[in-house]
DNA sequence: ACCATAGGCAAGTGGAGACTTGCCTGACAA
DNA sequence: TTGTCAGGCAAGTCTCCACTTGCCTATGGT
């Protein structure tokens, strides 16, 4: 649902897990807690990484695949190529001089 | 900014309106109010969508033109074209098996 | 068996934002 | 000028959501 893929991406932090999963697939919840922490200083808990991977789960944004006790995520870009089009196909008839 | 259009896009009413303007653009705010109620059955304030206008013009998305006592709302579609592609331009090099 | 690790399940808190209500300003017509 | 219409400026209310805290489950190592 599109719906959710606003909402998904209305969060500064999920998207940033959005840019941490574009440069490296499959990771875990500890290794993306700790890449957000490092790299872009943001000292949030396990749980709020894990609640935000869900949202962007339920909009389709993220694939998870267990394994053992890992639980690796993925990132899909699918739903967002059909999300802005709904107003671009609208075209943009040489509206700017 | 990037982060004020996501945000602006986030709210499904606006994303209705970004619908409205790119339909007919150039609407006032009475006739935003109108096209709402009538065709989507929104029975939102007048204030309401005063706000969402403020808000998806902060954004760059809408145009506002006064002439005389109207003022003329405007789709600009510049914005949304380089959104998305942060992740999409990432591309998925073959790490799917 | 044990213990550490990776993750999940709540319930609770605080703040941002969507929406309303009321009053006020400016532009056009009679 | 007076009345009316299009819009703006505040407040104030209330709901949703991001985040935390605490405890629980399951897998793997030794």
């Amino acid at each position: 649902m599109a719906e959710d893929v606003f909402k998904a991406l209305a969060d500064p932090t999920r998207r940033r897990i959005l840019d941490e999963l574009a440069e490296r697939n499959g990771q875990t919840l500890f290794e993306i807690c700790a890449r957000l922490a490092t790299k872009h200083g943001l000292g949030l808990s396990r749980q709020a990484i894990s609640q935000h991977l869900a949202v962007l789960e339920s909009a389709g944004l993220v694939r998870s695949r267990r394994q053992g006790r890992y639980k690796f995520h993925d990132l899909d870009t699918a739903p967002l190529e059909h999300i802005v089009t709904r107003w671009l196909s609208t075209d943009t008839p040489e509206s700017t001089p």
